[in-house]
RNA sequence: GUGGAUGUGGCGAAGUGGUUAACGCACCGGAUUGUGGCUCCGGCACUCGUGGGUUCAAGUCCCAUCAUCCACCCCA
């Protein structure tokens, strides 16, 4: 083999882009109704936004970025995430001078090198949504039953839905302080990993898969146990309007996200049977991002959707509505001017509305009939020497295997009369 | 970055050291010179990811390398 597209990347062939379509579809008809609108941002950025943005700390800023110097020497990342780069777009477009909160939302690739595996990509997909401009607790709801809404419409099942607040700066000090207290006697029978976020980032222990970890985080002081009053405040507000809203979830205490952003609303949505990357979407508050790259104190809050994995997730659960798109009536020509006359009809039932095609190769009437039939066509109409002559055209059902001839003249009223039935138009 | 599995025609897949590399699907042609789907007949891999080694003999054993997949870490 020749030559082979870059390791994690994929093609997405016509089989698939009618289903990513559809889902797109979606996504784009629910951010409407929710006045949400649409953003687009650089696929690439300069690497110190997402340093800022995304935190030093994080997986994805030390050893996940593609980087790489342009020819004005300027250090260039493929953008890992989304959010960044809408806080950037935000400040440097001054939206904060206009209306608030400004509500948007972006579908696109993201970049990660990472070692692929199922649901996971180097080059992925994301939707997702960003409101800025208001920390109050309706917009993390609002933003919930969005993602809830949307899952509802896909028709998808089985879902967790998990919620945790992570607390502002100052009453995660405090947790901080408590956790590394109540772990420090037994610190050293962590894992090695967790050794090391002791010091560094000791609420992540509380979500390592590590069941010795686990085990040793039994009883250890929550996020919920610290909150100051203003976050608890925040917190419970979203809890009753979720409830309000209609919204299944479920408080995880243990629920930390991996990026250094996040302050109060965390939430993640999950799905077994798509392997072992379970998590379909995952977002949080984010109140103090916006000033960490240099713009106006602003909150935000906004979540992120991996596309592979939500589709994955409707094809396990064969959600997908039927997505081919057959051609309603072959027409099959043979010789020169027949081909020119069909053509004309061809172009007709196109601009009425009705999917139709045409052998494109010159091939005899067997092999288009074969054709038609591979095609799932409902009706062939064939036109040939005799035809001509009489000025006609021989009508063929394809399931039926009944076929009738019929005055010229007649074919396209006929045609679209024939579509309309089977429409039920 | 770590661990595991796999690599035979367009796809799926037999083959476990010994002549011409099963079979199924798809594809192409014919039976039916202007009629598809069903059936029947025929065709379709100088070659087994790549490179090297062992052997009288290698798709089959060994080493290396590349690729893919899965899992860990982490995340969408």
């Amino acid at each position: 083999m020749a030559l082979q597209r870059p390791k994690g990347t994929q093609d997405l062939l016509p089989s698939q882009t009618a289903k990513w379509q559809y889902m797109e579809e979606m996504m784009r008809k629910v951010c409407r109704e929710y006045g949400y609108e649409e953003i687009r941002t650089p696929i690439f950025e300069a690497t110190e936004l997402f340093q800022r943005g995304v935190g030093e700390t994080t997986d994805i800023v030390n050893k996940e970025m593609y980087t790489f110097l342009d020819k004005g020497e300027r250090s260039i990342t493929l953008r890992p995430e989304g959010t960044a780069s809408v806080c950037r777009a935000y400040v440097e477009n001054k939206l904060y001078s206009g209306p608030q909160p400004v509500k948007l939302y972006y579908i696109g690739p993201m970049f990660r090198y990472e070692r692929p595996q199922t649901g996971r990509y180097r080059q992925f997909h994301q939707f997702g949504v960003e409101v800025l401009g208001s920390e109050k607790p309706v917009v993390d709801a609002e933003t919930i039953s969005l993602v809830w809404d949307l899952y509802q419409r896909l028709g998808l099942k089985n879902l967790e839905v998990h919620i945790n607040s992570v607390g502002c700066p100052s009453c995660r000090a405090d947790h901080r302080q408590k956790l590394q207290e109540f772990l420090a006697p037994r610190r050293e029978e962590l894992c090695r990993d967790c050794q090391e976020r002791f010091e560094r980032n000791p609420l992540r222990i509380l979500d390592c898969k590590n069941s010795k970890c686990q085990e040793l985080t039994q009883g250890a002081p929550t996020t919920a146990d610290t909150l100051c009053e203003d976050c608890q405040g925040h917190f419970n507000a979203l809890q009753e309007l979720l409830l309000a809203a209609g919204v299944v979830f479920r408080v995880n205490p243990r629920l930390v996200r991996g990026l250094d952003y996040y302050r109060k609303t965390a939430f993640e949505v999950m799905v077994e049977e798509i392997g072992a990357q379970s998590a379909i979407c995952g977002g949080g508050r984010y109140d103090g991002l916006t000033e960490e790259i240099g713009g106006p104190p602003t909150p935000g809050i906004g979540f992120a959707m991996g596309m592979e994995r939500v589709l994955a997730a409707i094809e396990v659960q064969k959600a997908m509505p039927d997505q081919v798109e057959r051609p309603f009536v072959m027409v099959a020509a043979l010789g020169k001017e027949a081909e020119g006359k069909g053509f004309a009809l061809l172009q007709a039932l196109r601009h009425a509305g009705i999917p139709a095609g045409m052998d494109l190769l010159g091939r005899g009437l067997k092999a288009q009939l074969k054709n038609a039939d591979r095609q799932e066509a409902k009706l062939a109409l064939l036109i040939g020497e005799e035809e001509l002559q009489r000025d006609s055209f021989i009508l063929r059902d394809l399931s039926l295997g009944e076929q009738q001839e019929f005055p010229w003249q007649d074919a396209l009223a006929l045609i679209s009369q024939r579509y309309r039935e089977e429409h039920g138009a």
